[in-house]
DNA sequence: CCGAAGTTGTTCGGGTACGAACAATGTATA
DNA sequence: TATACATTGTTCGTACCCGAACAACTTCGG
């Protein structure tokens, strides 16, 4: 999906491998173009912003989103870390571990598990964030000005398209389809 | 970075607790929003085209790869592909011992092994792919038809833009600030 | 020729990543 | 108030995922 190969040899690669089937082109290159922007910005984020603190970028959102919002339910920290519960798991035992984060049980529901943030976490995030931000200046400091809210309500949408429960106002939440 | 929250609602929040520090807010929603929609398609095509061939994304990537361009080195399947040569081999095991490429020393450099597909994985890309193209296109359907190539244009940009070999314009590749 | 320097694929260690199954807890039904 | 049903976080198994170290190999410098 990424590589040293232009667009258009890549296409005619591509053609003359699967040749007969009817593709669409414009769709696959969104959708190839859009795993190397983010597999790229994440490497390149982890390598000049979050290695430095021994953070990977799971661990750097999860730590983000309960500075934002604790204390936090841990399933909600999935939600808005976009991963599984399975894997906040994990990663959370590594934020505890490293004394950036406390898990406490609920007092009005045994099943839910509250997270919040230490100190040590914090005084982590106020001396990262501003070089996070920074960084992601720089990854879309080519993009004129005019270009980018279009360009974040095209991701949104394409995420829209994908997430059943994303809830639009009128939309039937039925599809007849598949 | 994905959640129930509003846009808004989130920013607020955002600035209550980062408060004083100056943040560009356009750059933090491309951003945020670019690894939304990326997890969110991912994990989509995973469930709807993928998980019926007992076959993970990268698992996928890396057999479109070799189909496309076979016979191939590793070290061009990992670029391709994006993810890291150490990735690779334990991917390419698992592709092989599923009986869909093989690994072949090169004979003229003892250093490097070529990957090639079996007639079971042609099979398997030939009736996997027009399926996994399908929906694809569903994924960009909401996006108009002429915004579609602007949109792989700004994601190509991005990656670009973090890519050190892209070789921007006229800037010096050094950068003083950290 | 022969050692130094570079390249390539693998191994290793630690850390994600997910679905399925699970125990603990809460809620609804009768 | 029992008995189903639903929800939550964890565990388990398997598969990524990367940087660093490594051995095998090629190429370069003298």
């Amino acid at each position: 999906m990424a590589g040293p190969h232009t667009l258009g040899e890549t296409e005619r690669q591509v053609v003359d491998r699967v040749g007969q089937l009817p593709l669409d082109y414009a769709a696959m290159a969104v959708v190839s173009n859009l795993f190397r922007a983010s597999n790229a910005v994440r490497n390149h984020l982890e390598r000049t912003v979050l290695s430095g603190h021994n953070l990977s970028w799971t661990a750097f959102v999860v730590l983000w989103v309960t500075w934002i919002w604790e204390p936090i339910e841990t399933r909600n920290v999935a939600l808005e870390s976009g991963i599984s519960k399975a894997t906040l798991t994990g990663v959370l035992t590594t934020l505890e571990k490293r004394g950036w984060v406390t898990r406490e049980k609920s007092e009005t529901d045994g099943r839910l598990v509250l997270v919040r943030m230490t100190p040590a976490g914090r005084d982590l995030m106020v001396a990262l964030f501003p070089d996070f931000n920074l960084e992601e200046q720089r990854v879309v400091k080519t993009i004129g000005e005019d270009d980018l809210a279009g360009f974040a309500d095209l991701l949104r949408a394409v995420t829209a398209s994908v997430e059943p429960a994303a809830s639009s106002s009128e939309e039937p939440p039925s599809n007849p389809e598949r």
